[in-house]
DNA sequence: TAGATTGTTAATCGATTAACAATC
DNA sequence: TAGATTGTTAATCGATTAACAATC
């Protein structure tokens, strides 16, 4: 049986939906919600979103449901999108350049701090008001700020010894589009791989095993 | 019970990975391989390994194992890869760019045939040698070249029209970057949402709950 | 044949769902 | 108080792991 206090995987996984779903909530304007309610919203059971909650806290009140703010701001604070956590991005390349752009890191609980790129034409340039620096820079810059999280757009070639380094330097986590398996070569680092090739695959044979 | 035949989404979701293992076992020039061997390499049990691929069929050899090139043809017929589904890519800023070149569609499976964007000013642009086209022109589009997937890389907030028009016109599959949840809104649409934001929550979640 | 490893059935484990007593 | 809905315990379901007979 898992100890009193463990919180598996799964629950974990739908803390940042719940996150997502009562900030629209919010901004539509609905100030108490149940778990019925929310259940059909969300496409799930009353009965999980009441034991997912439970492992947290009770967060709700018995006949009325539960107030849309404070279970937000509870699930906020769970997560720790207030912290704000280190983060650098390695590979100013298109994918790195849309990441750096395209998202809102403070929102996530993220402070984008440094961005790196191995080409040196890229030193210098400006990419949401950071500058791209040399990857020469890299150690140097790791032990002095000390960032936590690193988003990896790199090819999987150079992704080892990036790791290597970063480890060394003491990143603990990786948000990792390079197709490098982590996980597999280093102890206790905390990742998040995102393979678009697997979400792609899994859309292809969805669509040529339809209704087989 | 599940019914014969049946198989799970788990089960789906390994199959990529699978794929890609394998790939790299072809590269190394790898000949053959056990559950065992599979299992250690990818961090999961070998039973695991043999329930999975018994879904589809004894792929193996008692005593000997699995040849990697059968196998991972074996699995790459059951994905579909030959097919190459005619895909297309909505929204060409950052994000939609980025993909565009970064990924090798045939790879996966897939083919893409055109990209559209709202932003007239990026009419006739060349990505990827395929040159942008007018959202006004999409419905035509698709009537005539029936694509089956569609990439979705725009705003939340025009997801929904966008996706009419789509499924209207016989798109079957999306990956889907926006925050918009299609399967809440049409029914037997498959989809595969990448939601980054989650991912870096998950991250920011596990960093600041490390060890507690 | 002996050894190895699969395919497959049975046992275990964990996650989801259902039920209901507690309580607002 | 009566009605609603939570928090929590118990039941169910499905996925993973273990075991082993089949067989190369």
């Amino acid at each position: 049986m898992p100890a009193k206090g463990y919180i598996s995987n799964s629950v974990i996984r739908r803390l940042p939906r719940y996150y997502r779903f009562l900030g629209e909530l919010q901004k539509e304007g609905t100030l108490k919600i149940s778990s019925a309610e929310l259940s059909a919203r969300m496409k799930l059971t009353a009965s999980q979103i009441r034991q997912d909650l439970n492992c947290y806290g009770g967060f709700g009140q018995q006949g009325y449901g539960y107030n849309v703010d404070v279970l937000r701001r509870e699930i906020g604070e769970i997560i720790g999108v207030k912290k704000k956590i280190k983060t650098i991005l390695i590979g100013a390349g298109n994918l790195g350049k849309a990441i750096t752009s395209y998202f809102d890191f403070p929102k996530y609980g993220c402070e984008l701090i440094g961005i790196f790129d191995v080409d040196p034409q890229l030193e210098g340039a400006e990419i949401a008001s950071l500058s791209v620096c040399s990857m020469t820079k890299l150690t140097a810059f790791c032990g002095e700020k000390k960032p936590e999280i690193a988003v990896l757009c790199i090819p999987k070639d150079s992704a080892p010894a990036v790791c290597e380094i970063l480890v060394e330097s003491g990143v603990k986590a990786f948000l990792n589009f390079s197709h490098y398996d982590i996980n597999l070569h280093f102890e206790g680092i905390i990742t998040e791989n995102v393979h678009m090739g697997d979400s792609l695959l899994t859309l292809a044979y969805n669509v040529n095993n339809k209704d087989k």
